[in-house]
DNA sequence: CTACATTTAATGTACGTACATTATATTTGC
DNA sequence: GCAAATATAATGTACGTACATTAAATGTAG
Protein backbone atom coordinates (compact mmCIF):
# COMPACT_ATOMS: atom_id res chain seq x y z
CA UNK A 1 0.00 0.00 0.00
CA UNK A 2 1.43 3.45 -0.72
CA UNK A 3 1.42 6.22 1.55
CA UNK A 4 -1.91 7.85 1.45
CA UNK A 5 -1.99 11.39 2.79
CA UNK A 6 -4.08 12.62 5.16
CA UNK A 7 -6.00 14.92 2.54
CA UNK A 8 -6.87 11.89 0.66
CA UNK A 9 -7.97 9.83 3.29
CA UNK A 10 -10.63 12.17 5.01
CA UNK A 11 -11.47 13.65 1.04
CA UNK A 12 -10.44 17.24 2.69
CA UNK A 13 -8.61 18.88 0.46
CA UNK A 14 -6.69 22.14 2.94
CA UNK A 15 -6.47 22.16 6.04
CA UNK A 16 -7.02 25.81 8.00
CA UNK A 17 -3.33 25.62 9.21
CA UNK A 18 -0.95 22.98 10.28
CA UNK A 19 -1.83 22.30 13.12
CA UNK A 20 -5.47 21.75 12.74
CA UNK A 21 -4.13 18.93 9.84
CA UNK A 22 -1.64 17.44 12.23
CA UNK A 23 -4.85 17.41 14.61
CA UNK A 24 -6.96 15.47 12.36
CA UNK A 25 -3.73 12.97 11.38
CA UNK A 26 -2.78 12.47 14.88
CA UNK A 27 -6.83 11.07 15.52
CA UNK A 28 -6.96 9.66 12.52
CA UNK A 29 -3.95 7.64 12.64
CA UNK A 30 -4.26 6.67 16.23
CA UNK A 31 -8.18 5.71 14.63
CA UNK A 32 -6.40 3.73 12.41
CA UNK A 33 -3.63 2.04 14.16
CA UNK A 34 -6.84 0.93 17.42
CA UNK A 35 -8.94 -0.95 13.99
CA UNK A 36 -5.36 -2.92 13.57
CA UNK A 37 -4.97 -3.42 16.65
CA UNK A 38 -8.51 -4.80 17.44
CA UNK A 39 -8.42 -6.60 14.12
CA UNK A 40 -5.63 -8.78 15.34
CA UNK A 41 -7.12 -9.47 18.60
CA UNK A 42 -10.64 -10.53 17.31
CA UNK A 43 -9.75 -14.02 16.25
CA UNK A 44 -8.56 -15.09 19.95
CA UNK A 45 -11.97 -13.13 21.36
CA UNK A 46 -9.84 -10.29 22.96
CA UNK A 47 -10.47 -6.66 22.72
CA UNK A 48 -7.54 -4.67 23.14
CA UNK A 49 -8.54 -3.39 26.90
CA UNK A 50 -9.19 -7.25 27.61
CA UNK A 51 -5.30 -7.99 25.99
CA UNK A 52 -3.97 -5.24 28.13
CA UNK A 53 -5.43 -6.16 31.32
CA UNK A 54 -3.93 -9.86 30.45
CA UNK A 55 -0.46 -8.60 30.31
CA UNK A 56 -0.21 -6.69 33.42
CA UNK A 57 -1.81 -9.55 35.25
CA UNK A 58 0.70 -11.93 33.69
CA UNK A 59 3.51 -8.96 34.69
CA UNK A 60 2.30 -9.52 38.34
CA UNK A 61 1.61 -13.51 38.36
CA UNK A 62 1.44 -15.05 40.94
CA UNK A 63 0.30 -12.54 42.27
CA UNK A 64 -2.52 -10.80 42.48
CA UNK A 65 -3.39 -7.56 40.94
CA UNK A 66 -6.09 -5.15 42.74
CA UNK A 67 -8.47 -3.40 40.44
CA UNK A 68 -6.51 -0.08 41.64
CA UNK A 69 -3.66 -1.79 39.78
CA UNK A 70 -4.85 -2.40 36.96
CA UNK A 71 -6.58 1.60 36.61
CA UNK A 72 -2.87 2.65 37.27
CA UNK A 73 -1.17 0.61 34.93
CA UNK A 74 -4.24 1.00 32.04
CA UNK A 75 -3.47 3.44 28.88
CA UNK A 76 -6.47 4.59 30.47
CA UNK A 77 -6.53 5.60 33.44
CA UNK A 78 -10.28 6.63 34.03
CA UNK A 79 -11.74 3.79 32.27
CA UNK A 80 -13.99 1.21 33.93
CA UNK A 81 -11.60 -1.93 34.59
CA UNK A 82 -14.37 -3.83 36.59
CA UNK A 83 -16.47 -4.44 33.70
CA UNK A 84 -13.38 -5.55 31.60
CA UNK A 85 -12.36 -8.06 34.23
CA UNK A 86 -15.92 -9.07 33.77
CA UNK A 87 -15.66 -10.21 30.51
CA UNK A 88 -12.21 -11.85 31.32
CA UNK A 89 -13.77 -14.02 34.07
CA UNK A 90 -16.78 -15.01 31.97
CA UNK A 91 -13.98 -16.30 29.42
CA UNK A 92 -12.48 -17.96 32.61
CA UNK A 93 -9.00 -16.22 31.77
CA UNK A 94 -8.48 -14.44 35.23
CA UNK A 95 -9.69 -15.38 38.51
CA UNK A 96 -11.76 -12.65 41.16
CA UNK A 97 -11.25 -13.28 45.04
CA UNK A 98 -11.58 -11.00 47.82
CA UNK A 99 -8.50 -10.40 49.10
CA UNK A 100 -8.19 -11.63 52.85
CA UNK A 101 -6.12 -8.80 53.81
CA UNK A 102 -8.46 -6.12 53.22
CA UNK A 103 -11.72 -7.40 52.02
CA UNK A 104 -12.10 -4.17 50.41
CA UNK A 105 -9.97 -5.01 47.26
CA UNK A 106 -10.45 -8.04 44.74
CA UNK A 107 -7.73 -10.17 44.49
CA UNK A 108 -7.51 -10.26 40.20
CA UNK A 109 -5.07 -13.10 38.85
CA UNK A 110 -4.33 -14.67 35.02
CA UNK A 111 -5.34 -18.27 35.19
CA UNK A 112 -3.35 -20.64 33.16
CA UNK A 113 -5.80 -20.38 30.19
CA UNK A 114 -5.01 -16.68 30.53
CA UNK A 115 -1.50 -17.76 29.95
CA UNK A 116 -1.46 -20.07 27.40
CA UNK A 117 -3.74 -17.63 25.53
CA UNK A 118 -1.43 -14.66 25.82
CA UNK A 119 1.56 -17.36 24.83
CA UNK A 120 -0.22 -18.35 21.68
CA UNK A 121 -0.94 -14.74 20.66
CA UNK A 122 2.58 -14.14 20.98
CA UNK A 123 3.95 -16.98 19.21
CA UNK A 124 1.49 -16.51 16.15
CA UNK A 125 2.88 -13.28 15.30
CA UNK A 126 -0.61 -11.20 15.52
CA UNK A 127 0.98 -8.77 17.55
CA UNK A 128 3.77 -7.78 14.96
CA UNK A 129 1.28 -6.83 12.33
CA UNK A 130 -0.05 -3.88 14.65
CA UNK A 131 4.05 -2.55 14.89
CA UNK A 132 5.11 0.25 13.26
CA UNK A 133 6.86 -1.07 10.83
CA UNK A 134 7.04 1.79 8.63
CA UNK A 135 9.34 3.81 10.21
CA UNK A 136 12.95 3.64 10.66
CA UNK A 137 14.29 3.78 14.43
CA UNK A 138 15.31 7.15 13.78
CA UNK A 139 12.57 8.67 12.70
CA UNK A 140 10.52 6.46 15.44
CA UNK A 141 12.84 8.52 17.94
CA UNK A 142 11.47 11.85 16.38
CA UNK A 143 8.05 10.62 16.63
CA UNK A 144 8.28 9.90 20.21
CA UNK A 145 9.91 13.29 21.00
CA UNK A 146 7.13 14.80 18.73
CA UNK A 147 4.40 12.99 21.07
CA UNK A 148 5.89 14.33 23.96
CA UNK A 149 5.98 17.67 23.39
CA UNK A 150 2.78 17.44 22.19
CA UNK A 151 1.39 16.80 25.32
CA UNK A 152 4.29 19.07 27.25
CA UNK B 1 3.31 21.86 32.46
CA UNK B 2 6.41 20.45 31.79
CA UNK B 3 7.24 17.80 28.67
CA UNK B 4 5.96 14.69 30.81
CA UNK B 5 7.40 11.21 28.80
CA UNK B 6 5.67 8.51 28.18
CA UNK B 7 7.60 6.33 30.42
CA UNK B 8 6.33 8.29 33.41
CA UNK B 9 3.04 9.00 31.93
CA UNK B 10 2.35 5.52 32.20
CA UNK B 11 4.38 4.01 34.51
CA UNK B 12 6.61 1.64 32.80
CA UNK B 13 10.19 2.40 33.00
CA UNK B 14 11.12 0.44 29.47
CA UNK B 15 10.05 -0.66 26.33
CA UNK B 16 10.76 -3.92 24.38
CA UNK B 17 11.68 -1.37 21.49
CA UNK B 18 11.25 2.03 19.98
CA UNK B 19 8.55 0.59 17.86
CA UNK B 20 6.53 -0.40 21.01
CA UNK B 21 7.02 3.29 22.49
CA UNK B 22 5.83 4.84 19.74
CA UNK B 23 2.80 2.76 19.64
CA UNK B 24 1.44 2.97 22.76
CA UNK B 25 2.78 7.06 23.06
CA UNK B 26 0.65 7.42 19.95
CA UNK B 27 -2.12 5.88 21.38
CA UNK B 28 -1.66 7.59 24.57
CA UNK B 29 -1.47 10.85 23.14
CA UNK B 30 -4.82 10.53 20.54
CA UNK B 31 -6.17 10.10 23.81
CA UNK B 32 -5.16 12.83 25.70
CA UNK B 33 -6.16 15.20 23.01
CA UNK B 34 -9.69 13.42 22.65
CA UNK B 35 -10.39 13.69 25.93
CA UNK B 36 -9.27 17.69 25.72
CA UNK B 37 -11.43 17.94 22.79
CA UNK B 38 -14.42 16.26 25.09
CA UNK B 39 -13.80 19.13 27.56
CA UNK B 40 -13.92 21.69 25.33
CA UNK B 41 -17.16 21.34 23.95
CA UNK B 42 -18.76 19.92 26.92
CA UNK B 43 -20.19 23.39 28.43
CA UNK B 44 -21.75 23.20 24.89
CA UNK B 45 -23.41 20.30 25.44
CA UNK B 46 -21.89 18.42 22.68
CA UNK B 47 -19.87 15.65 22.21
CA UNK B 48 -16.52 15.74 19.40
CA UNK B 49 -18.39 13.62 16.91
CA UNK B 50 -21.85 15.96 17.17
CA UNK B 51 -19.27 19.13 16.82
CA UNK B 52 -17.98 17.24 13.94
CA UNK B 53 -21.15 16.56 11.41
CA UNK B 54 -22.48 20.06 12.70
CA UNK B 55 -19.25 21.43 10.91
CA UNK B 56 -20.07 19.23 8.11
CA UNK B 57 -23.76 20.45 7.94
CA UNK B 58 -22.46 24.16 8.02
CA UNK B 59 -20.12 23.51 5.34
CA UNK B 60 -22.99 22.35 3.05
CA UNK B 61 -25.70 25.00 4.48
CA UNK B 62 -28.03 25.61 2.55
CA UNK B 63 -27.82 22.44 0.97
CA UNK B 64 -28.59 19.44 2.47
CA UNK B 65 -25.97 16.19 3.08
CA UNK B 66 -27.66 12.63 3.43
CA UNK B 67 -26.15 10.17 6.35
CA UNK B 68 -23.89 8.59 3.38
CA UNK B 69 -22.68 12.05 2.95
CA UNK B 70 -21.68 12.47 6.50
CA UNK B 71 -20.08 9.15 6.40
CA UNK B 72 -18.13 9.53 3.80
CA UNK B 73 -16.85 13.34 5.62
CA UNK B 74 -16.48 11.63 9.03
CA UNK B 75 -13.04 10.80 10.58
CA UNK B 76 -14.47 7.54 11.68
CA UNK B 77 -15.87 5.91 8.57
CA UNK B 78 -17.90 3.43 9.86
CA UNK B 79 -19.06 4.84 13.07
CA UNK B 80 -22.88 5.31 13.08
CA UNK B 81 -24.18 8.46 12.02
CA UNK B 82 -28.08 7.86 12.12
CA UNK B 83 -27.32 7.77 15.92
CA UNK B 84 -25.17 10.90 16.42
CA UNK B 85 -27.90 13.07 13.85
CA UNK B 86 -30.48 11.71 16.24
CA UNK B 87 -28.90 13.39 19.32
CA UNK B 88 -28.35 16.09 17.37
CA UNK B 89 -32.17 16.71 16.16
CA UNK B 90 -33.02 16.10 19.76
CA UNK B 91 -31.50 19.40 20.75
CA UNK B 92 -32.99 21.10 17.93
CA UNK B 93 -29.66 21.63 16.08
CA UNK B 94 -30.33 19.63 12.88
CA UNK B 95 -33.52 18.85 10.87
CA UNK B 96 -34.62 15.24 9.18
CA UNK B 97 -36.96 15.07 6.23
CA UNK B 98 -37.29 12.28 3.81
CA UNK B 99 -35.46 13.65 0.36
CA UNK B 100 -38.08 14.40 -2.07
CA UNK B 101 -36.29 13.02 -4.74
CA UNK B 102 -35.11 10.07 -3.33
CA UNK B 103 -37.03 8.52 -0.85
CA UNK B 104 -34.85 6.27 0.91
CA UNK B 105 -32.25 9.24 1.77
CA UNK B 106 -32.67 11.63 4.64
CA UNK B 107 -32.26 15.49 3.75
CA UNK B 108 -30.06 16.56 6.96
CA UNK B 109 -29.78 20.30 7.66
CA UNK B 110 -28.38 22.42 10.16
CA UNK B 111 -30.91 24.85 11.99
CA UNK B 112 -30.52 28.47 12.83
CA UNK B 113 -29.90 27.46 16.09
CA UNK B 114 -27.03 24.50 15.13
CA UNK B 115 -25.41 27.44 13.11
CA UNK B 116 -25.15 29.90 15.94
CA UNK B 117 -24.20 27.26 18.93
CA UNK B 118 -21.08 26.79 16.18
CA UNK B 119 -20.38 30.39 15.78
CA UNK B 120 -20.65 30.67 19.58
CA UNK B 121 -17.69 27.66 20.05
CA UNK B 122 -15.46 29.57 17.50
CA UNK B 123 -16.12 33.28 19.22
CA UNK B 124 -15.66 32.16 22.56
CA UNK B 125 -12.58 30.37 21.66
CA UNK B 126 -12.81 26.74 22.90
CA UNK B 127 -11.36 25.47 19.84
CA UNK B 128 -7.84 27.46 20.22
CA UNK B 129 -7.44 25.34 23.65
CA UNK B 130 -7.15 22.02 21.72
CA UNK B 131 -4.77 22.58 18.90
CA UNK B 132 -1.12 21.62 18.82
CA UNK B 133 0.30 24.64 20.39
CA UNK B 134 3.70 23.32 21.87
CA UNK B 135 4.97 22.35 18.33
CA UNK B 136 6.55 24.66 15.45
CA UNK B 137 5.20 24.70 12.23
CA UNK B 138 8.44 22.93 11.43
CA UNK B 139 7.75 19.89 14.31
CA UNK B 140 3.72 19.99 12.75
CA UNK B 141 4.94 18.92 9.05
CA UNK B 142 7.11 16.49 10.22
CA UNK B 143 4.68 15.06 12.23
CA UNK B 144 2.09 15.27 9.59
CA UNK B 145 5.03 13.09 7.72
CA UNK B 146 5.58 10.46 10.41
CA UNK B 147 1.73 10.07 10.77
CA UNK B 148 1.34 9.48 6.99
CA UNK B 149 4.22 7.15 6.81
CA UNK B 150 2.66 5.01 9.20
CA UNK B 151 -0.69 4.24 7.88
CA UNK B 152 1.31 3.64 4.50
C1' DC C 1 -16.36 2.42 71.27
C1' DT C 2 -18.94 5.07 68.23
C1' DA C 3 -19.52 8.50 64.52
C1' DC C 4 -17.62 10.18 60.60
C1' DA C 5 -14.45 10.10 56.83
C1' DT C 6 -11.93 7.50 53.44
C1' DT C 7 -10.87 3.64 50.51
C1' DT C 8 -12.14 0.26 47.18
C1' DA C 9 -14.93 -1.81 43.90
C1' DA C 10 -19.23 -2.22 41.57
C1' DT C 11 -23.18 -0.24 39.31
C1' DG C 12 -26.14 3.06 36.56
C1' DT C 13 -26.65 6.15 32.67
C1' DA C 14 -25.35 8.51 28.52
C1' DC C 15 -22.63 8.30 24.67
C1' DG C 16 -19.89 6.35 20.87
C1' DT C 17 -18.03 2.44 17.81
C1' DA C 18 -18.14 -2.08 15.41
C1' DC C 19 -20.58 -5.30 13.22
C1' DA C 20 -24.80 -7.61 11.73
C1' DT C 21 -29.52 -7.31 10.53
C1' DT C 22 -33.75 -5.19 9.00
C1' DA C 23 -37.01 -2.14 6.49
C1' DT C 24 -37.99 0.62 2.54
C1' DA C 25 -37.23 2.56 -1.80
C1' DT C 26 -35.16 2.30 -6.08
C1' DT C 27 -32.86 0.20 -9.99
C1' DT C 28 -32.06 -3.48 -13.16
C1' DG C 29 -32.86 -7.58 -15.95
C1' DC C 30 -35.91 -10.31 -18.07
C1' DG D 1 -44.43 -4.90 -15.57
C1' DC D 2 -42.48 -7.77 -12.21
C1' DA D 3 -38.86 -10.23 -9.59
C1' DA D 4 -34.43 -9.91 -7.96
C1' DA D 5 -30.58 -7.05 -6.82
C1' DT D 6 -28.99 -2.86 -4.85
C1' DA D 7 -29.03 1.50 -2.21
C1' DT D 8 -30.05 3.93 1.92
C1' DA D 9 -30.97 4.52 6.53
C1' DA D 10 -32.33 2.73 10.90
C1' DT D 11 -32.05 -0.68 14.49
C1' DG D 12 -30.11 -4.35 17.65
C1' DT D 13 -26.31 -6.16 20.35
C1' DA D 14 -21.78 -6.25 22.39
C1' DC D 15 -18.22 -3.61 23.94
C1' DG D 16 -15.75 0.41 25.78
C1' DT D 17 -15.35 5.18 28.05
C1' DA D 18 -16.84 9.13 31.01
C1' DC D 19 -18.92 10.56 34.86
C1' DA D 20 -21.84 10.06 38.98
C1' DT D 21 -23.56 7.24 42.51
C1' DT D 22 -23.75 3.38 45.63
C1' DA D 23 -22.22 -0.27 48.89
C1' DA D 24 -19.21 -2.18 51.88
C1' DA D 25 -14.94 -2.29 54.57
C1' DT D 26 -11.60 0.11 56.92
C1' DG D 27 -9.38 4.01 59.20
C1' DT D 28 -9.62 7.91 62.39
C1' DA D 29 -11.03 11.35 65.88
C1' DG D 30 -13.32 12.18 69.80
Amino acid sequence: MNCMRIEDEIKQPTFRSEQHKAYINLAFTAGWLGQQQAAAFKPYGLTPPQFNILRILRGQHPLPATVALLIDRMLDKTSNASRIVDKLEEKHLVTRKVCPANRRAVDIRITEAGLELLQRIEDEGALTAIHLQNLSDDELRQLNTLLDKIRG
